[in-house]
This record gives C-alpha cells, structure tokens and sequence, in this order.
DNA sequence: TAGGCCATCTGGTCCT
DNA sequence: AGGACCAGATGGCCTA
C-alpha cells in the first residue's frame, strides 16, 4: 500500500443534520408511474433536472408486431419495476454523494467516478482513524498533504474532468471548495 | 461531430 | 408464477 497524492475537499458541506437526513431518506420509493424527484437535486447534474417524460415511451418495441395482451401486460409491469429499481439506485447513490466531500454546485460525479471517490475517501478516513490510533494524533508526514484551503482550488466542473484519474477514481487536482487532499492507496 | 453518460426497454436467469 | 437482478441494446442530451 503506496501512498500517492489526491485531492479532494475537507470543506465539507454535509453538515450533521444533513447526514441524519440522508439516512431518513435513504429509503425513498417511487412508484411506478409517478414522476421520480431526486434527493439533494442542487448536487445533481442539470442535465437531468428535465427529465420527466423524457424517455417515456420513446422506447419502441424492437419487432413492429404487437404482443400478445397478457404477455404486454408482463412486461409493462416488468418494465415498470425496473424503472422503479433503477430510481431507487439512484437515489442511493444520490444519498452517497450528498455524504462524499462537496463538489462545485454545478457539477456532479457520474455513478462509477462516485463508487471510487467513495472507495478511496473510505480508505482515507480509515488510514487517518488508524494513524491518529498509532501516533495518537495525525502524523506530520501525512499532514503536509493537506493543502491550506487557499490553494489548489483552480477547479471547475470543466477541470473536474480533466483532473480526474479516471483508473483510480481520484482528483488529481484542486477544485474550488476543495481543499485538503486525500491519500490514495494502491489497489492492486 | 464523436464520445461519454444516462434512462429506458428487453429477455434471460435465479429465487421465493 | 411472479419478482428481483442483470446485461445488452437503443437513442437522447451534453460537452470537448
């Protein structure tokens, strides 16, 4: 396990209430049909504030002939359990993002750069409960990756991506409001 | 305009 | 039998 690196915020948004919230709400139901509203849309991407009927029925079948009824009937229900499923997956992910250090407002980690940023910001607050139970406080050496708040925060949603390390799913980079770094491990 | 990301549909498989 | 889960296909939106 070779230290290296990251970046990411320390000027964290998610207050104590917001946390009890997230686990009020991490199980939200949507039933099928209804319109689906995102948790914590000001962290969702704008891109997907409209959609509401978006998809609906865009879908055509891939054959123009028509099912037979009860089997039209199967797959409707199918197809709306689905959707429900998928929202409700969302919404965990929604409910992890609300709990991963802050992004600009405007942007938004897509669902595999969450499932790394929350990987390796699990692997952080570990390494330092670990090290502060060593050394009974965090060491100087792992310190000094902690950048002042006033640096570093060159970001944008636009520089989001291009300081992100796609392999493994950390910030190479400042981005505003961010403004401590992460270790990352290595994880092979 | 190409590529990334996403929502949705669909059929297959497994489980209860 | 019906629901949950999964992966492939499809097409829309957005950005570089």
């Amino acid at each position: 396990m070779s230290p290296t690196l990251l970046c990411t915020s320390v000027e964290r948004s998610v207050t104590k209430d917001a946390v009890m919230a997230d686990i009020s709400t991490s199980e939200v139901s949507v039933k099928p049909g209804e319109e689906f509203t995102m948790i914590n849309t000001s962290n969702y991407r704008k891109k997907t504030t409209h959609h509401g009927d978006k998809y609906t029925n865009r879908m055509k079948p891939k054959t123009g002939l028509r099912l037979p009824r009860q089997r039209e009937n199967r797959r409707t229900k199918a197809n709306d359990r689905e959707r429900h499923r998928m929202h409700n997956l969302n919404s965990a992910l929604d409910v992890l993002r609300s709990v991963l250090p802050a992004l600009p407002d405007d942007a938004q980690l897509t669902k595999i750069e969450t499932l790394r940023f929350a990987h390796n910001y699990i692997w952080l607050l570990t390494e330092t409960l670990r090290m502060a139970d060593t050394f009974g406080q965090i060491p100087d050496h792992l310190q000094q990756h902690y950048l002042p708040a006033s640096q570093g925060c060159i970001g944008s949603p636009t520089n989001k991506k291009q300081n992100w390390d796609e392999s493994n799913g950390f910030y190479k980079g400042g981005m505003k409001r961010f403004s401590f770094c992460i270790l990352s491990h290595n994880q092979q």
